[in-house]
DNA sequence: TCATTAATGTGTT
DNA sequence: AACACATTAATGA
């Protein structure tokens, strides 16, 4: 099995000087629909994609047909390819999760922005570390754990990263269908409907259609 | 509001 | 895990 995670919390932005950021602004800048294919493997697109708004999901397609959630990337985030820099996307598909507003960074634009933001740099080093980081802790969890542990483990990730407090509850700011969570667990769509159920019949977390909320207290000690 | 589709629930093998 | 089928919620004409 091909399992890979992704999740990186840091937003990129957030070292850049405001004469950057409004260059960047200026940038030609794209939309895309919910569903829309941004990138597949091997598609060389040599740029950068800052993610200004949305929701991208990172994922493979074994040969069957099976697809399998590498990550998910929220505003603020960053990723593509040029050739003296990647983020490790080249070989995997990516599309829009919901509507997304992105603009791409080519080589030279990006190359001044680094010159202009030291600072960006040790970012950027920071949120590629942090995305391999994620990615071993997630495949040691996925070998060893059983299915509720994996969901679990999925479900406080989201939460770090997209979560907002509600009281005792955290909400989960990301619409996922048990089928697409199944694909970041390697599991069925049943199984995972029947995981949660249980796991909302002990108050531990509460679902609706397309929405997830976890127990703080519940899963206090699994954040970090 | 009704009909269609998408998401979820459940039992059986 | 895979399948078939039931139920329910969302969508949109």
């Amino acid at each position: 099995m091909n399992k890979l995670w992704y999740l990186s919390q840091i937003n990129i932005f957030e070292e850049m000087s405001m004469h950057d950021l409004e260059k960047i602004d200026e940038m030609v800048m794209s939309t895309v629909k919910k569903g829309e294919l941004i990138s597949k493997p091997g598609k060389d697109n040599q740029v950068l994609f800052l993610l200004k708004k949305g929701k991208v999901r990172l994922f493979k397609i074994s040969p069957d047909g099976q697809q399998f959630t590498s990550g998910i990337l929220g505003d603020g985030n960053i990723f593509g390819e040029i050739e003296t820099f990647s983020t490790g996307t080249s070989d995997v598909y990516i599309d829009a999760l919901e509507e997304v507003t992105l603009c791409a960074l080519k080589k030279d634009d990006f190359k001044q922005l680094i010159l202009n933001n030291p600072k960006l740099a040790l970012k950027m080093i920071q949120v590629l570390t942090d995305r391999i980081r994620e990615s071993d802790k997630f495949l040691e969890q996925l070998a060893v754990g059983d299915l509720k542990s994996r969901i679990i483990y999925l479900l406080v990730k989201l939460a770090e990263k997209f979560g907002t407090v509600k009281e005792k509850w955290i909400v989960l700011n990301i619409a996922l269908t048990h089928q697409e969570l199944a694909n970041m667990v390697g599991a069925t769509r049943e199984s995972v409907s029947v995981v949660l159920s249980q796991l909302s019949k002990n108050e531990q977390i509460k679902t609706a259609r397309k929405k997830i909320s976890i127990n703080r207290e519940e899963f206090e000690q699994y954040f970090e």
